[in-house]
DNA sequence: TTCAAATGTCGGCGTTCGCTGACAATATAG
DNA sequence: CTATATTGTCAGCGAACGCCGACATTTGAA
């Protein structure tokens, strides 16, 4: 699974949350949160910190990996070319 | 590259821009972030918001992926036997 | 449908964020 | 070495965090 946004992270744990049967009370617990954060989370809070991500990631089972997008892992007709940088100034733009 | 810490993950960031031979301040710019949150950030700074560490992984060309680590991401040399219709239902299982 | 569990939302609170600007401390040239 | 670029640190600021408690809504099983 490739992961290019907040809400795809947060779908990612849901999904493996219900696979193991926790709630998110229960999950929430098990790595040291409020289960309000997680609920945020889960729908793709963009300003989480990434020291719960990874502690829910880890909870999980789930395994992070990186690797730099010229050694493809798979062959992709795969992820849509997007300009980052557009974005952000567009982002940083709108927000003056 | 496997993540599990904060640091971990600043690491490899830092390690990348400087093989894409890039400055923080460059980096920074380019993700819509202050130059202050790159450093802290490439030293483990476990409270930083995901949002921002998307940006940097996609500034960088660096692809995120998650898997459950029961399902190993490279079969090891050799051919592994493989029931492809369970793995398929599986799958399609786990998409519900 | 009924009812309990799970999930989502709200307000308030103290803490920490990420930002800017300025300055100190290292690297890297020349 | 000196000079420059790069990186690291500090203080101050407004904004958002993540927490809790309580309540509303949705889900799922009887």
């Amino acid at each position: 699974m490739q992961i290019r946004t907040p809400l795809e992270l947060g779908l990612v744990i849901r999904d493996r949350r219900r696979k193991l049967g926790l709630t998110q009370a229960e999950l929430a617990r098990k790595i040291g949160a409020g289960r309000q954060w997680l609920v945020a989370f889960e729908r793709g809070k963009s300003r989480a910190e990434i020291g719960l991500v990874l502690r829910a990631l880890s909870a999980l089972d789930l395994l992070l990996t990186i690797h730099p997008d010229d050694l493809p892992l798979e062959p992709s007709d795969g992820p849509i070319p997007v300009d980052i940088h557009a974005v952000v100034d567009a982002a940083k733009k709108a927000r003056e």
